[in-house]
DNA sequence: ACGTTAGTGGACGCACCCGTCCACTTGGTC
DNA sequence: GACCAAGTGGACGGGTGCGTCCACTAACGT
């Protein structure tokens, strides 16, 4: 048990580092989120000793978040519609929160606590999108690469000015959406990304 | 005249840095430039006093590329081939070289050489978008925003492992398109893109 | 109320980058 | 071959971030 005055310091950091990696992107300092919680850099390193425990911890909300999203859209009866909602959903909250995508992705094998998560998130993805090519609405010679372009462009939005970033990121996931989709306009897909086998190399998919 | 010896430090200074910049982005320090060129700071920093005029000539080529892919696809008769050329090439090239969106998005008014090209640039691409949807190639709605995000995500490749860098930007080239084409199919897109007022605020447009 | 001990802020040593300066080297010229 | 100015590498002071240490503070149990 905490003593009450660390544990309300600890919160003060961990809202400090996740309002800096929101805005910020993982790159800012441990000196700057310990100025911005008020506090010094020993209570910082006591509590967090390394960057990555506060990144796991800072980003535990969000990581529930996008599995509640993927989760439900799992569910949805109409695998089409699932998908599709997923993508916008995952679209907006990136949009949000500039270090969430960055911390997901780089994800560090056997050094934090993302990769599982990843790896279970992602196997996810690719049954839904099966199912949602069977009903023919996303686009045949779709791949999981594909949306994991897609979300890695939804970052650029983090950085477009904050009052509109959701509007944004609702036309973009819309976009994509439409790019995804089956049609018989659909240009062929040449072979090539290798995106999903970069980052998922050691995640075991 | 450059004195030979200067001439050739020169040159392996501005090779060192088109290496450093395309394959680590921006972020390289000149410390680092000067070491892979064999040089000592002070050679780097006499031919170029700041890391703008370095990045400015190093990127020299690729703007010149840049131009030429724009100027093409505008020049195309039929202006939706041209407009779909743009995208695939300008994907390519930035997968290839992740300093130089960096460079050209954010480039810095009054500070460097892009600013002037990159208003033109732009320009010119707001014009053919406008003849390719005149010709319903482009979706009605789309917007000279939608064209950024496309490359912003571009971005995203050339972290990518380099050896199908190209496929995966083709591939992702061509989803974009698909997005970008007009079809009965295509989902209305929201209001709310805000990229282009951000980057061009201060380019005129 | 008071002692104990977890908790704390600030200071420290280290490493890196920055841009500048200076004494030496060396290419080009006579 | 000898001169000399352009050219050079390395050293320097200033700044910043890192992770750790330590003497003080104050929360909690009695």
């Amino acid at each position: 048990m905490l003593r009450a005055d660390a544990q309300d310091n600890r919160d003060r950091v961990l809202d400090a580092a996740r309002a800096l990696f929101a805005e910020r992107g993982l790159g800012v300092t441990m000196r700057e989120i310990a100025r911005r919680a008020g506090v010094g850099p020993a209570t910082l390193y006591r509590r967090f000793p390394t960057r990555q425990a506060l990144v796991d911890e800072a980003f535990a909300d969000e990581l529930r978040a996008c599995e509640r999203i993927v989760e439900d859209g799992c569910s949805d009866p109409d695998p089409w519609r699932g998908f599709r909602t997923v993508v916008e959903e995952l679209t907006v909250l990136n949009s949000r929160n500039r270090g969430f995508v960055d911390a997901f992705m780089s994800a560090n094998p056997h050094a934090d606590a993302f990769v599982a998560h990843r790896a279970a998130l992602l196997r996810r993805l690719v049954a839904l999108g099966v199912r949602a090519q069977a009903v023919d609405g996303l686009r045949r010679d779709y791949e999981l690469d594909d949306l994991l372009l897609v979300l890695m462009a939804g970052r650029g939005l983090a950085s477009a000015p904050s009052q509109d970033r959701t509007a944004a990121a609702r036309r973009f996931a819309t976009l994509a959406v439409d790019a995804l989709r089956a049609s018989d306009t659909n240009a062929p897909l040449p072979r090539g990304a290798s995106l999903s086998t970069y980052v998922l190399s050691s995640a075991g998919i």
